[in-house]
DNA sequence: TAAATTCCCATAAATTCCCATTTTTTTCTT
DNA sequence: AAGAAAAAAATGGGAATTTATGGGAATTTA
């Protein structure tokens, strides 16, 4: 299974269009099992999460994935009653145009605050979009706190511990 | 399983491209599953840590592994998050071209400083890229710390102390 | 029909590809 | 062991391609 990696800063004009960084338009691609050369990739943008300022974007086979799990919860839980408003409701499936771009409808620009910008950054099988400097101010928060640890600490030393209770 | 071993200083031209040292590429390759002779080998630069004044590579197999310890990580926490973010969004995948070259983008020569010339040296499984002047500091803050410890003191002695507590 | 959305085309900048030359290292020969 | 020949590595430059971005016409929606 393909990843996104990577992240970048693109311009958002008047209708709402923005390039996606082009390493992630080749996972979008292959992650389509509908797409061909000379198609338009799909992807499904999430953005119901009220406690998340970004937008959440989802491949297709991401996005199966999701929908498999939630169809096999109870009927009528009320978890599944809430991953279906979330990624049923509250999400907009929309497609990679022929000059590599997305439409951010306004609504959603609206939600995150963006304006002028759009900041990509790869998270494992979805990637992310922020308004630039709500990100920055969210980078800022984890720079300063590796800051505060020992000189020597290296963050890898979480991998190791993924067999174990991790505490908060 | 492969190691890099060894250190070199390449120039770097206007586009950004240094030849990597030949040891270097043949680990690049032995480490790339997909490879094979006439391809491309790919990896992974590293580039987010804030506190370090250098870039660091990782083969495919090197950030496979780290991909994997990832993704057992709990899903939502903080550790993954801020791992996800280093590993996923502040790296950049590319690949040794077929004259031994790889490109630095702008951003990241800009991050550590890197004019006409790159510092390469070997640190396990991954390899790791410096400013040549930056480097040589750190080399010669390591060389005052030899010197203030005891004439017969070896660090060698390190070694044997891996299975127990080291004291700051 | 006004507003929004999609489609189509255009262009500048950045990136990749391809080929040529110079250096350095290794191998071969005497 | 020295020098010549061959191979590998490092470097440079231009052409071709891809990206990012902008604007207007056509189409759809409300």
């Amino acid at each position: 299974m393909r990843r996104f990696r990577g992240e970048g800063l693109n311009k958002v004009d008047s209708k709402g269009r923005v390039s996606i960084p082009a390493l992630f338009r080749r996972v979008i691609e292959a992650c389509d099992p509908a797409w061909t050369d000379g198609l338009q990739p799909e992807l499904v943008i999430v953005y119901g999460d009220s406690r998340k300022n970004f937008l959440e974007c989802y491949t297709i086979d991401a996005i199966d994935e999701v929908d498999q799990k939630i169809s096999d919860l109870p009927r009528g839980s009320i978890q599944r009653k809430m991953l279906e408003r979330l990624f049923h409701g509250q999400s907009f499936p929309t497609s990679v145009d022929d000059t590599g771009r997305l439409v951010i409808p306004h609504k959603l620009r609206e939600k995150i605050g963006i304006k002028a910008e759009a900041y990509f950054i790869a998270s494992g099988d979805t990637f992310q979009i922020w308004n630039p400097e709500t990100f920055q101010e969210d980078q800022d928060k984890a720079n300063a706190w590796l800051q505060s640890l020992p000189e020597d600490f290296d963050p890898l030393i979480y991998l190791d511990a993924s067999d174990r209770q991790i505490d908060e």
